[in-house]
DNA sequence: TTATTTAATTATCACACGATAAATATCTGG
DNA sequence: CCAGATATTTATCGTGTGATAATTAAATAA
């Protein structure tokens, strides 16, 4: 005996079928994805996606008109709306030396990055479509590591703060690398731990304070 | 009009059905599962494992009782069989240096472990079971990292070579998962560059070489 | 050549998937 | 309270999947 036409009551009793704006239901739908994805891949079924939602699978493709422009919107909730602007406000901010405020960023931006959800999607899509690595490549490169290679010039008197040459980016991009690797060592292995990532992130920014300066001022 | 029943000239005409030996045939099929799963991930079917040995699919399930025991064959083949012991001939030449001893034998490492194929399914099992890491990271670690840690210890003329502790092997692995990453952006971008990788592994080890003596003789 | 073994095939099952069409219940404006 | 709009459901299609049973053909030994 199913529950139907029971608003004698109209108080109480949530119906069995609640009805929510577009926008909501939308969101509610990427959300499950999200978390959906994260943990069996792109290859989880639109039916988890739907059960998880809380709804039946048919209503996706009223939002969705295939798996893959839901996938699409993963893809931007996760990485597009993941960059916070607080972040660029560190990265700027001149009062603090370049390493203090390379280690708030880092602290900050592995906050989200190291996040289960985000680390998981974020190989995932690596693997399923190569394109993805391109703009996320172009936002480290252009957010993170020139600045830190801009503002370690100045730090060092080095002036011709013009271009930042590929050479010069390599060994951020190893240390960002490394970090990066890091999580995903964590993560594999179950351990969260805050102290050693504030901890790893400390050594990565010292390794590049010392080769940096090192590199600035050849022996002789 | 099927060719059946063709074996009067018993030289020419190779049988539409050829029959190996279990052990031939095997290996054909881990073949085919290794290069399929490096692209479509560990979903990827087993008709298509088949079609791509040659095979029909049925066949399979006479060699593996069941798809995760060949993906179990593809682990093995890939991950445990991968390990050159010529590598560890390098590791032990102490007739060079621990900068080029480590410079030549990351070049060879990498030879192997930036391909395609190997980057891939690393990454693909990694997200499958987070147990795989476990073994890897002990490879890594006894195989590659402490002993770094340790010649170089000796190089620095530090001679308490007994135990070396997480801590001194942060940078390390910070360096090491570094070129992992290196490894995984020019693969996502196509560039398969030699001299580039030669380059990052150079800068990696020069890092390592300036920080850890650096670390081992502080100011003062 | 003939009989035996077994590698390999054909045929098939039960199920899960992405996607579509038609029916239904909830909300909102009158 | 009613009627229109639409969010949501039920029912279903075609396909692809992992796996099994029965059949066929290639190699080997007599």
């Amino acid at each position: 005996m199913p529950t139907k036409k029971q608003s004698n009551t109209p108080a109480a009793a949530a119906p069995s079928r609640r009805r929510l704006s577009p926008e909501a239901r939308r969101d509610e739908i990427v959300s499950a994805a999200v978390a959906l994805f994260a943990e069996t891949g792109f290859d989880g079924s639109t039916r988890d996606v739907a059960r998880s939602a809380g709804i039946t699978q048919p209503l996706l493709y009223r939002y969705f008109p295939s798996k893959e422009s839901l996938i699409e919107a993963v893809y931007a909730r996760v990485f597009l709306e993941s960059w916070d602007p607080a972040w660029d406000d560190i990265l700027q901010d001149r009062s603090l030396p370049v390493r203090d405020r390379f280690q708030y960023f880092y602290e900050a931006y592995t906050d989200t990055v190291f996040e289960r959800v985000w680390l998981r999607l974020w190989y995932f899509a690596l693997l399923r479509d190569a394109e993805v690595y391109g703009w996320y490549r172009e936002v480290v490169q252009e957010q993170i590591l020139k600045p830190l290679v801009r503002e370690r010039r100045i730090e060092l008197g080095i002036d011709q703060a013009f271009h930042v040459t590929p050479a010069e980016l390599e060994m951020p991009w190893l240390l960002h690398g490394g970090l990066l690797n890091y999580g995903l060592r964590r993560q594999a292995t179950g351990e969260d731990d805050k102290a050693g990532r504030v901890h790893a992130i400390r050594q990565a920014l010292e390794m590049y304070m010392l080769c940096s300066s090192a590199h600035a001022a050849p022996p002789g």
